[in-house]
DNA sequence: AGACATTACATGCATGAGCATCTACTGTCT
DNA sequence: AGACAGTAGATGCTCATGCATGTAATGTCT
């Protein structure tokens, strides 16, 4: 096989991959939870170890693959459901502190079963 | 590692991948020859040489990662830029043949240099 | 032939995402 | 202190996508 014709068959296979687990998530996740994929991976950072208490909008828009904009509005998503908590930020008064609320522990506990369970499936 | 944690590990470095190469080809195919990564897939296959002259949009639907409605707009998106023609198909009347022309070609040679260039960047 | 399910494609609608821009705040330099 | 650049986040706009549905053609079963 070709260089380019390897190169193209290692990306078809990684789109192709890709594709297949995030509709999956997409849709069982939005099914059984009424969460999109990047609300999932949103909660699911606010609630890692490393990022307790310490989490604003711009780390999350670091640590995650989307544009400031879709961030502030994946929070604003989350805080409508009552899964999250807007607050200032004391020390810079631009920032704003994102906090799960003890449903949205509960809805990303109930939901991870899901996740993983897709995970497994497709990648196990 | 547990092997939740392994799942979502393997899982995280393909959604990072992905969103690297997706994000830069679309950024790249746009500024560069007005295309989606979805109009530029969908092209390719139609100059597949597999597929000379026998492709309906049934058969793009099949072959990519998009709903019937999303390639149905993608074709009317690359007709409009001039780029595929659509025609009727005579043995079943449902059916919508899509062929390139010439413009098509010319715009998927060129593009075809770049789109390989960020997959060699990336994957290489 | 007539009825009904199925398939191919188009389209109205809702939604998540990126870009550009706006506001508010911080930090730096003079 | 005052000016100005840079950063955090929100929002208007546009667009690609999926779902549900509509239309037309085909296939099947009686």
């Amino acid at each position: 096989m070709s260089a380019d014709a390897e190169l193209i068959d290692r990306w078809r296979t990684l789109l192709s991959q890709y594709s297949r687990i995030a509709h999956e998530l997409d849709r069982v996740l939005q099914a059984g939870h009424g969460l999109t994929v990047s609300d999932y991976e949103a909660l699911d950072r606010l609630l890692s170890d490393e990022n307790r208490g310490k989490v604003r909008v711009q780390d999350l828009v670091d640590e995650m693959h989307l544009s400031q904009s879709a961030m502030s509005r994946t929070v604003a998503r989350l805080e409508k459901c009552g899964l999250v908590c807007r607050g200032m930020c004391d020390t810079d008064r631009r920032g704003v502190f994102v906090t799960p609320t003890e449903a949205g522990r509960k809805v990303h506990a109930e939901a991870r079963r899901t996740y993983l369970d897709v995970l497994a499936q497709h990648l196990g």
